[in-house]
DNA sequence: AAAATTTATGTTATATTATAACATAACGTT
DNA sequence: AACGTTATGTTATAATATAACATAAATTTT
């Protein structure tokens, strides 16, 4: 079992997950000849600014900041489709949001733990739930080619700070 | 294990699939105190049409068609609000589309497998998947909520079909 | 039954998410 | 430098969803 989510919801040093992503992608796009340019090494950056998804538009917000010019929603989409496409980032179909993806290249499970209250996201790969998604669909007949497993409910952290204000949690 | 896998692939006698519908939300609305207006009978009809999820706009167009006058959406979405609020109805998010459910008021996994090929979506509950996902939860300390388990790939008719046209299987 | 209250629907406008289509620029190869 | 390819810019618009306010219909209270 794979797993971001300890570091999700504990503090820690944010700048090493930021970091571990670029270099992940550096050396994947290096394998597959594909280009990192500025423009989707910026999209992917923001991804990782917190263990949030955001909305495309909150990325073109950021990234018309970041680059100091005006950014249209195609540009953005791009980027996303390009680091979808390399695994580096998921698309979460209920928050029609994005994030990065901690071990791209890894087998998925593409599971999310998604916390109703600071919104953070957490990914895990869980060969058993794989095992019994896949026992389900050879009992249909149903041949399996993509999953995605969204749960909703509070994170740890969110949990125990029952007092806290709804979001102020740091992720 | 509960699922409407063999009826969704199977040929069959859909009317008694949309009676049945009727029926269900009858009573459940009854047993709720709710109010089944035409115009939401309606909607629930027109997602029991087929066993395929309809968009919202869909709805729309057929709404529309079937009072023989203009309905605007907001009347499309409060319809669907309501009846998703019984649970007579999914919201399939990866498709931004609606779908009846075969099982209101029954334990739910939220589990749909949805045909690449002809759109049909069986959905299933799974006792199996319940527990690993609320494992992984528990492993976490994530307190679940809710979920959403979309699996993508082909239906049992569309794989021995494969000589068919897209989309031809009446579903 | 009239008035008051609640619930549902109608209507208009607009927010949010995503893509089409075409133009320009940057890059890579010869 | 010329060419083809890939990436980005730009404008417009499609597709999904909701806000805000008006009217009507149903239910309850008096």
């Amino acid at each position: 079992m794979l797993t971001n989510s300890r570091l999700v919801h504990q503090p820690h040093d944010h700048d090493r997950c930021i970091n571990a992503a670029l270099t992940r992608a550096k050396g994947l796009c290096q394998e597959r000849n594909a280009k990192l340019t500025a423009t989707r090494e910026a999209v992917l950056t923001l991804l990782w600014q917190s263990h949030r998804p955001l909305g495309a538009y909150q990325v073109q917000e950021q990234l018309s900041k970041l680059l100091a010019k005006n950014i249209a929603p195609p540009t953005v989409y791009r980027a996303i489709e390009f680091l979808l496409g390399l695994g580096l980032i998921h698309r979460l179909p209920s928050l029609n949001a994005y994030i990065g993806c901690p071990f791209p290249s890894s087998n998925h499970s593409n599971l999310f733990m998604i916390c109703n209250q600071c919104g953070s996201a957490a990914e895990m790969t869980d060969a058993a739930l794989n095992e019994v998604l896949q026992t389900a669909s050879d009992n249909s007949n149903f041949v399996l080619q993509s999953q995605s497993v969204e749960l909703f409910g509070l994170c740890p952290r969110c949990t125990s700070s029952v007092m806290s204000e709804e979001g102020s949690n740091d992720v």
